[in-house]
DNA sequence: GAACAATCCGACCGATCGGTCTATTTTTAA
DNA sequence: TTAAAAATAGACCGATCGGTCGGATTGTTC
C-alpha cells in the first residue's frame, strides 16, 4: 500500500467514511457480530461500494481499529501536550479516561480492550495490531518517565517498564468495571489507586 | 463429583454434557462466534438433541457462563478454604490466577472478562449475569476482610468495598495483558502491585 | 417383555452470512 | 465537451445461521 499524493481522490474520502462508520460498529458489536450489511446501512454504500474500497471484511476491521486508536490517542495528546511534568501528564490521562469511560471517543469503549478480547482466539492479524498498540503505549509511558528522571521530576529508582504495565493494566481494569456497571464510581475507585501509584514515584 | 443421592436422569446428564462443551466454546469464540453446529460437533449431539434440552442458544450460553464461573470458583475455594488469615487468602487468589492465566480452568480465559466485553452491547441477559457474579465476588472479598478486621488481621480503617473493586479491577487488567501477549511476566508485574495492596492493609 | 414416555435424529425452513461480478453511474483529465 | 477511468449499485452465489418438527430410537416402569 503506497501513500500517494496529497490529492484527495473520491476513493480516499469514501475510504475514510467507511472506516469511521465501521469503527464504532466493530467496537460495539465485535468482529463476527458486525455484518457487511451493518456497514452498508451505516455508510449508505452498497456492497460493491464497500468491496471496491476494501478487499475483505477483515481489512475494514483492521483499518477501523487503527482509526479508533488514533482517535483516542489524538484526544489524549491534545490534553497532555502542554503539560511539562510527566506525573501531571499521567494524572491527565487518568482524568481523560474518567471523563470518557461512559462517553467514549469511539462508541463501545476502549478499542484495545474490546479488540484484545474479541480477536483473542479468532483473528490473529487483529490481535497482532492490538499488541503493537499496547507496546507503543507502554513505550510512551516509559519514555515520559525517563525524561522525567532527567529533570528530577521522577524518582530515579523507578522501574519504568513495571510502572507502565501496572498503569495500563489498572486503567483497563477500571474501564472494564465502569463499563460493565455503567457506573463512573467504579472507575473513580480505581483512579484513586492510580493516583497513589503516581504519587509514589514523585521525588 | 456426582451427587449420587438424587437420581440423575438421562436428560440431566446430557444437559451437563452440553453445558461443559459449550462453556469453552463460548469462552473462546464468543456468543455470536459460536454456532449451534460448533456445539453439535463438540457434544456429538444433533440439532434436535440440543434443542430438546435447551430452548434457545442464549439459554445454553447463560448456563455455560454460570458453569464456567462455578468451575473457576470451585478451584479458588479449594485452594483458599484451609487458610485462616484473610490476607493469605487474597495472596492465594493472586497465586491461583498467576498459575492459571495461561492455562485456565475454562479454555479461553476469564469468563467474567470475556463475557463482559462480548455481551456488553448485544446480550443484556448475559450482561446482567456477569454483573451479579462480579457483585458476588466483591461481596466475598468484603466479607473476608470484615472478618479479618474482627480478628485484628486487617487494618480497621480499610475501606473494604474500595479494596475489593481495586483488587478485582487490577486482577482483570493483569489477565488482559498476560492473555494478550501470552506472557506470564505481564501478570507477574501486576501481581507485584496486588501484593503491595495486600501488604498495605496488614496491621 | 410390553407399553409408554423421554430423548434424539436430521431433513427442512426462511433469513442472512461474506464475497463476486457485471452493468451503470460518477469522477477525472483532455 | 468528451472519452477514458474510477467508483458504485445490486442481483447473484454457495454456505451457514438459529430454529422447527415429525418420526425413529432409546430409556424407564410395570
Amino acid at each position: 500500500m503506497t501513500t500517494t499524493k496529497e490529492r484527495t481522490t473520491k476513493a480516499t474520502r469514501t475510504k475514510v467514511h467507511i472506516i469511521e462508520q465501521a469503527a464504532h460498529l466493530f467496537n460495539t458489536k465485535g468482529y463476527v457480530g458486525t455484518s457487511m450489511k451493518d456497514i452498508m446501512k451505516a455508510t449508505g454504500l452498497s456492497k460493491g461500494g464497500l468491496y471496491g474500497n476494501f478487499q475483505t471484511k477483515e481489512a475494514i476491521a483492521i483499518a477501523a481499529f487503527d482509526h479508533a486508536v488514533d482517535k483516542v490517542w489524538t484526544e489524549v495528546r491534545q490534553r497532555t501536550k502542554m503539560m511539562d511534568n510527566p506525573l501531571d501528564k499521567l494524572r491527565e490521562v487518568v482524568a481523560f479516561y474518567r471523563e470518557r469511560v461512559l462517553n467514549p471517543p469511539i462508541e463501545g469503549g476502549c478499542p484495545i480492550q474490546n479488540t484484545a478480547v474479541d480477536a483473542s482466539d479468532s483473528n490473529p492479524a487483529l490481535k497482532t495490531r492490538v499488541k503493537e498498540v499496547v507496546d507503543l503505549w507502554q513505550q510512551r509511558i516509559m519514555h515520559t518517565l525517563e525524561q522525567g528522571k532527567e529533570k528530577k521530576q521522577v524518582l530515579p529508582k523507578v522501574d519504568t517498564k513495571q510502572f507502565a504495565i501496572q498503569f495500563i493494566g489498572t486503567v483497563e481494569g477500571g474501564i472494564l468495571l465502569a463499563q460493565l456497571y455503567q457506573d463512573i464510581t467504579y472507575f473513580d475507585t480505581v483512579a484513586t489507586q492510580l493516583h497513589q501509584m503516581i504519587n509514589q514515584i514523585n521525588p
